[in-house]
RNA sequence: CGCGGAGUGGAGCAGCUCGGUAGCUCGUCGGGCUCAUAACCCGAAGGUCGUUGGUUCAAAUCCAGCCUCCGCAA
């Protein structure tokens, strides 16, 4: 089949190769322009530019597809190519009607979870975040709405009790690659039968914020935890301590219960902390201030915590 | 030229202000002890102190450049 692909970051990488290895035409990729960022406010190409590169395959990144001499141009390369589909993966642009009805089949999307739940920016963070104990990928058309268009294909995927977003994140971006691969067979078997959204069980994954990050020891002990969970490996949960920023990566729960206040260091040959329903949270991986991210072990090394300090 | 921190045996850190014998907590290896432990005791190996140049009788330490890693901000 003869595809055009856009997407933009790390999730929609195996998706393009999906495409490529499985012997498909990808004719083109639009991707977001490259942006400057990290420090030095460098300038950055989007990952699945280097993955086009790699394959030699045309790359365009336009800034608008809506209006505008990018629009336009895009418009006309979209048309000159033809495609008999385009497949959308966190591409991070709206498409204007005009292209959606432009392939032959249709543009069809990967998204990461199942829908109608978990509709827009940062679904894998939220699953996570909201304590959800499965998620999964579909496939859909896409729509002028918002994840709004029937859905073709999905599959489910147990999360872990510590399954971070970063590591739920790779496995739903493979998985998802496997799924667009099936919806495309299915569609040339002409075996596929669109499914409209109940949209009355839908609900919203709003981006993630910076505001999101510091822990709130008085939060109970599940709720912590999960924050930790959802918002590794970025931007990534922090606590305060020593008057420095620590970001926490990795956690669990033992069991162990406290009556301590919410905050304080109960174990400090673990790193375990106090919370606010008497339930504690351990530390496995944390990153102080201009330093690497560690083993609590590690850290616990060249940083040793005492009973009954504070966090906040 | 956005702001800032850091590179020291295998890991994590101290030492640098005020140049003068390479230190701590672990790990590894060998031995001992114990019913037992993220227990304890004894001994050993292992480091061009990121890199290049400069100052000096002498540089991990002071000065300049470069490389790499990280936090903030975007």
């Amino acid at each position: 089949m003869n595809i055009v692909f856009m997407g933009t970051p790390d999730f929609a990488v195996p998706c393009l190769k999906a495409l490529v290895e499985s012997g498909e035409t990808v004719s083109a990729v639009f991707t977001q322009p490259d942006k400057p960022k990290g420090r030095g406010m460098k300038l950055l190409p989007p990952p699945v530019k280097e993955t086009a590169l790699q394959y030699g395959i045309p790359v365009y990144q336009p800034t608008s597809l809506k209006k505008g001499e990018d629009a336009e141009q895009s418009i006309k390369i979209l048309k000159d190519i033809a495609p008999d589909m385009i497949v959308v993966v966190a591409y991070g642009k709206i498409l204007p009607k005009e292209i959606l009805d432009l392939p032959k089949h249709f543009c069809v999307n990967v998204h990461a979870s199942l829908l109608p739940r978990y509709r827009g920016a940062a679904p894998i963070q939220r699953v996570v975040l909201d304590g959800e104990k499965e998620t999964g990928v579909t496939t859909m058309l896409m729509a002028e709405g918002l994840d709004t268009g029937d859905m073709l294909l999905s599959a489910k995927t147990e999360i872990g009790a510590n399954e971070t977003a970063s590591e739920l994140h790779d496995r739903l971006s493979e998985m998802g690659a496997k799924l667009l691969l099936d919806t495309i067979e299915a569609v040339k078997q002409n075996n596929i039968t669109p499914i409209p959204q109940d949209d009355s069980l839908s609900n919203y994954a709003a981006m993630i914020t910076k505001e999101l990050c510091p822990i709130d020891f008085t939060r109970s002990a599940y709720e912590i935890h999960k924050q930790i969970c959802g918002l590794s490996a970025s931007p990534c949960a922090n606590a305060v301590y020593n008057g420095k920023r620590l970001k926490i990566y990795k956690s669990e729960m033992t069991g162990e219960t406290s009556n301590a206040a919410p905050g304080t260091v109960v174990n400090e040959k673990n790193f375990t902390v106090a919370c606010g329903d008497g339930n504690t949270v351990t530390f496995l991986e944390v990153q102080a201030e201009g330093g690497k991210r560690m083993k609590t072990a590690d850290y616990l090394r060249g940083n040793p915590v005492a009973k009954g300090e504070a966090l906040s």
